[in-house]
DNA sequence: GTGACTGTGTAAAGGTTCTGCAAAGCGGGC
DNA sequence: GCCCGCTTTGCAGAACCTTTACACAGTCAC
């Protein structure tokens, strides 16, 4: 099957260029000239991987993957003028998966999408919206709510963040700094505790089991162990 | 804990270069300066990613690259001179993650190795992660768990790295330098014994069996042993 | 063998870092 | 202003890494 791409470019010369080689080489292409149109196509789901251009008419491609990355984990490839450094370090730092200086290589980037697709292919991890369960505890993305034991937990916006971070890797150890950015969006900084107080609400509210629903891994993160 | 990077760069002196700005970046750093050592390191499994230069003395990165992804899915980031297209493209190829052009700037290589790690830590499942046995022990890197004949060991952080390095390796003697290297992370200066107490401690939680699982390797090192 | 020297095992103490949580502070929405 | 929820502060306690100290084992020279 083919890889749909969305490619979010102002100059309508180089878009049409590229989404021409693109199409070329196997891909569905789906273009959009401005932040807006780009970010709206990409919520919309229907499209594997982005190719975002920083300097867009509206609004800028770094604030287009920072509200991208609010919802999703969507790859996402950076496009921005050579030698930019700050633009690159910090559009890492937002979530990009990779950066391609222009004029760009139309191979090169041929090759970084198919590298990229190729990882999450292996890595492949269902991001649907369909309710998940684990155990006694059913998350429903669509509603933002999380149910136990069919009840539904009387979670702030932020508990349910963290909590759905938690099921979503449920039995494998989360780290406190993916955690925060994660859930929390933003970075862990030096004796910030937030986190902790979240987590310990999050225990009230899940009742105090023993062992404890919510493992703390000393050191390290969180680790939600799902009941028998 | 840290990411655990896996450096192969004949260059001594970028090598050190890099070898030091990863670690003040909160990387455990292992080393090696030719395509062979690098090959049976990464294949030894203790390392998150690794960083492959393509000119190596012996056999090679693109060579090194192909063995290792006849095995593992483990992430390559690969450094090259600088406009060696060919080996770009045949890089990506071959199965590489990223590409890097030398000279490097350290930073650029930071934010890439993490944006990799991090797509990767969203999205689990690599071997990387995958539990691995020997003898009544399984190692389950996800949880950061050991367990023994099915039961999870009581471990601490330090004492989980420390039999994991020695369990990939087995049947072979770690020297002391490199497993404090690998599993504290940093260097065993003289007169420092904490290595001795933490396979102390770990012998105890092991069982005193006789002979001893982790054998001492007078003036060298340790060696587990996997039971018949 | 004997003695000096070096490396190792481990108990106990020391000190640092990390975590849990109550309570107070703050800030936006109504 | 009031409420709700997120964040900060502060303290107590736990976990655990490291140091210290001493006993013992291996190695080497003679």
């Amino acid at each position: 099957m083919q890889n749909r791409v969305l490619l979010v470019e102002d100059d309508d010369e180089l878009r049409q260029l590229l989404a021409r080689y693109l199409t070329n080489q196997g891909f569905t292409v789906r273009e959009a000239a401005n932040g807006r149109d780009g970010l709206a196509l990409a919520l919309g789901q229907d499209c594997d991987i982005v190719v975002l251009d920083i300097m867009l008419p509206d609004i800028s491609g770094l604030e287009v993957l920072r509200e991208l990355r609010a919802e999703t984990h969507l790859p996402v490839v950076l496009l921005t003028a050579r030698g930019d450094e700050t633009d690159r370090i910090v559009g890492f730092e937002v979530g990009a998966d990779d950066y391609i200086p222009k004029p760009c290589n139309p191979r090169e980037l041929v090759a970084r999408l198919q590298a990229l697709l190729r990882r999450i292919a292996w890595d492949q991890k269902t991001e649907v919206n369909a309710a998940r369960t684990y155990g006694d505890l059913r998350v429903e993305p669509g509603h933002r709510r999380i149910y136990q034991n069919d009840v539904a937990m009387e979670l702030t916006a932020t508990e349910y963040e963290v909590l759905q971070v938690l099921l979503a890797h449920a039995g494998s150890v989360v780290r406190k700094t993916d955690l925060m950015q994660w859930a929390l969006g933003r970075r862990l900084e030096a004796y910030d505790r937030t986190l902790d107080m979240h987590i310990s609400n999050l225990r009230k509210k899940l009742g105090n089991d023993d062992p404890p629903r919510i493992e703390t891994v000393r050191g390290l993160g969180y680790s939600y162990r799902v009941p028998e």
